[in-house]
DNA sequence: TATGAATGAGCTTTCATTCAT
DNA sequence: GATGAATGAAAGCTCATTCAT
C-alpha cells in the first residue's frame, strides 16, 4: 500500500534515504525487527542482550557498536515504527474522500501494522512503555502526538458529518484499546480477515446510516 | 453456567470465609495488595522482592515464608482478582433482567475494576501475563475462561434479542481491549463520570433501537 | 603507642565504639584490610570484586551487601585510614613540649604510618586518589584538611621557634612527598630503623642547633 | 659512569636522529606526548585505547599499527622519559663544578622535568608503574639505574666535600619522593618560581656552609 | 597505513532465594 | 514467623584486540 508512488506523503524508502529510519536488511535494521519480536514474545525485560545477539548473529558486546545500551534498542523499534505508520497513515488518509471511508482507513491502516510484519514492534510500542527512561517517553511522545493527531482529526471531522455520534477523543482512546488488543486474539489463519474486521471495528465506531 | 447466574452470588466475605481469597487486613491481603500496586507501577519484572518487602514493612527474606517465589505472587493477585471479579459480574448480572442493561451491567462492572480500586490488579492481570511460568498460566486461564463465559452467554443473548449486531466473540474482545485500556487515560478527576464512560462503550456495543 | 590511656585524645577503641571506624575484626573491618593491601599491591583498578571477595572468604557479590560498590569501599579505605591517623598525630603532639619534638612526632607518626601495618592504607590513600568519584574526593578532602592543619601548625611553631627556616606550606609539601614515597623503597629488615629514618627527615627539615 | 659526565651530552635532537625517541611532530611522537597526558590525567587504567586515538585524531584500531599493545604505548612513554631527562642531567651536570652546583642542578634539573612539559609522562613514570608487565618493568629499571647512578655519584661526592650530611641513598630517596610530589601541588602561576622551589629543596639536602 | 565492525573475556552490579539464628 | 547475611547465577556493559576491506 505504502508504495504507491502517487501518493504525496515520503515513502517507506525515502524515510530510509533520509536516514530517518533503517533498512530492514542493514545491520541495525535487522536488530530492530529482532528486537522487537523478542521484546514482544519474552518482554523487554526478559530479553537479554544476548538473546538480542543471538537472534542476529552476533556477539551481545557487539550490539553496543551500534546502540549505546539496551534501552536506546527499545526507543529505536518504538520511534520507527511511530514514524513508519504515520506516514503510513498519511498515505491512506490521501487516498480517501467520505469521512466514513477516511476512518476506515485509519482503522485499516492501523490494524495492519499491528497484525502484519510490523506487529511485533507495534506491541512493544504499547506494553514496553514503562520501560522507557523519562526523557525517552517525552521523545516519543512528540512523534505520537503527531500520529495522535491525525486520528483525532479524522474522528472530528466524521463527527461533524454526524458519522461520528460520541465524543472523538473518547473514541479514539476506546478504538486505541480495541484495536491493539487484537495482537493478543486475531490469528490470520482463521476465517476472519483483517478487512472484516477493519469493517466490524468501523461499524462500532459510525453510526449506520 | 447460566444458571448460575441467577443464584445469589457469595459475597466478598463469603470468598475470604471460605479461603478463596485473602482478608485485605491480613499480612498477605496487604501483600497481595501492595504488590498489584508496585506490579502495576513498575512491572513486575523491576519490582524487586526487597521493593515488596518495603512495602508491607517486612525483610525480603521473610516474603518467602508467605509465598514460595515471587511468581507465587505475582499468580496469587491475579488469582484473587479474576476471582473477585466474576463475583462481582455474577451479582450484576443478577440485578439486570434485559440483554441491553445485562450488557450495561458487565461493562460497568469491568470499568470499575479497571478503574477503581482493584484496578492495579486488573492491570497487572493483562499486563504482566508473560511473566507468568506456563503452567501458573494455564491455572489462570480456566479461572478467565469461567469470567469470559459470562460475558460471552451474555452478548450472545443480546444478538439473540437483536441488540447486538456482530458476532459476539468478535465484540467481547474488541470490548476487552477497550475497556482495558481506559487504565492508561481515565482520570477520575476529570469530567467523564465511569458511568458516563460505560454508557458510551454501551453505545458502541448495542445498536441504538 | 595509641593505647596510652594518659592522652586526651580518643583511642583506636573509642573510635570503633562510636562507629566511627570498624574494628579489624568485624566483617567490614576484615573486608577494608583486605583492600587496601590489593588496592595497594594491585591498584584499585586492577583489583576486581571477585578478588576482594576471595580475600575475605566471601563471593563478589555479598560485599555489595556491605558497601552499595567498589568505589565506596576504596572511600572507606581512604576515610578510616585518615581519620585513625589524625587521632594517632593527636596523640602524639600531646606528648611532646618543644617545637623540633613535636616535628620529629609527626614525622615518626607519619612514618610508622607508611610502613607500618595501616601503610598498605596509607599507600592507597596516595595512589588511588584519582579514582575517587568527585565527590568522594570532596568528602575525604575535608578529612585531610584536618590532618593537614595539624602539620601546619605545628611547622608554623617551629618556623617562628627558629627552629624551621623555609616556609612551612612549602616544607610540609616536600616532606609529604619525601615520607610518602619510603613505603617503595624502606624494608623493615635492613638496618635503617624507622626511627632512624625519621631522625635522618628531621634533619633535613630543621636546622642544627 | 662518572666518565661520561663531562663529555658533551647528545641533544635531543641527536637522540631524535639516532631513532632512540621520536620527534614530537610525528605520529608516534604525538602519540606518547597524547598518551602522557591521559595517563597523567585519568590514569593508564581508566584511559582507554578509544580515548587515545581519538587525542591524534585516529581511529582505536589503528593504534595497533603503531604498538602491538597498549602497555606498549605506557612503556614507550616511559622509556623516552627515562632517556631524555638522563640526557638533559648529563648535560646540566656538565656546567656545574662545585659539588652542591651539581646537586642543584639535578634538583632543578628534576623539578623541571616534573613541573615542565614533560611533567605528565614523569608522573606517569612514577604513578603507573604498576601498570607495566614485570619484564616491561625490568626493561625500564636498567634505564632508571642509570638515571639513578647519576644522581647518587653526585650526592657520593657532594658527602665527601661535606656539603652533604646524611647518606646519599637515604638522601636520593626522600629527594625523589619530595620532587617527584611537587607535581601534586606546585602551580606556575603561583608566586613560588620554579628555581626558587629548587633551592629551598637544596637547603634541606645540604648543610649551610 | 587506516578504518570500523566484530570479538570475547571479563568487569561491576543486581537480585531471587536460602538458612542459621 | 521474622531476620539479615550470604549465595550464585545472570544481567548489562566495557574494552583491548583482531582483521577484512
Amino acid at each position: 500500500m505504502a508504495n504507491n508512488i502517487t501518493q504525496p506523503s515520503p515513502t517507506h524508502q525515502a524515510l530510509i534515504d533520509q536516514g530517518i529510519i533503517n533498512a530492514p536488511s542493514s545491520a541495525k535494521g535487522r536488530l530492530l525487527q529482532a528486537a522487537a519480536t523478542l521484546f514482544k514474545e519474552k518482554g523487554y525485560e526478559r530479553t537479554t542482550v544476548r538473546d538480542l545477539g543471538k537472534a542476529v548473529g552476533i556477539q551481545s558486546g557487539s550490539l553496543f557498536h551500534h546502540y549505546p545500551n539496551k534501552e536506546a534498542i527499545l526507543r529505536a523499534v518504538m520511534k520507527e515504527t511511530i514514524v513508519r505508520n504515520t506516514e503510513l497513515m498519511k498515505a491512506a488518509l490521501a487516498q480517501s474522500k467520505e469521512p466514513a471511508d477516511k476512518v476506515l482507513a485509519l482503522i485499516r491502516c492501523e490494524l495492519e501494522s499491528v497484525l502484519g510484519e510490523t506487529g511485533a514492534a507495534m506491541t512493544v510500542l504499547v506494553y514496553e512503555w514503562r520501560s522507557l527512561k523519562e526523557e525517552s517517553q517525552q521523545e516519543i511522545l512528540k512523534l505520537r502526538d503527531i500520529y495522535e493527531t491525525l486520528w483525532i482529526s479524522t474522528l472530528s471531522a466524521a463527527k461533524e458529518s454526524g458519522a461520528v455520534v460520541i465524543d472523538p477523543f473518547v473514541l479514539r482512546r476506546l478504538l486505541t484499546g480495541a484495536l491493539s488488543w487484537t495482537v493478543n486474539w486475531y490469528r490470520q489463519e482463521g476465517d476472519l480477515t483483517v478487512e472484516q474486521l477493519a469493517q466490524m471495528a468501523l461499524s462500532l465506531a459510525i453510526k449506520p446510516i
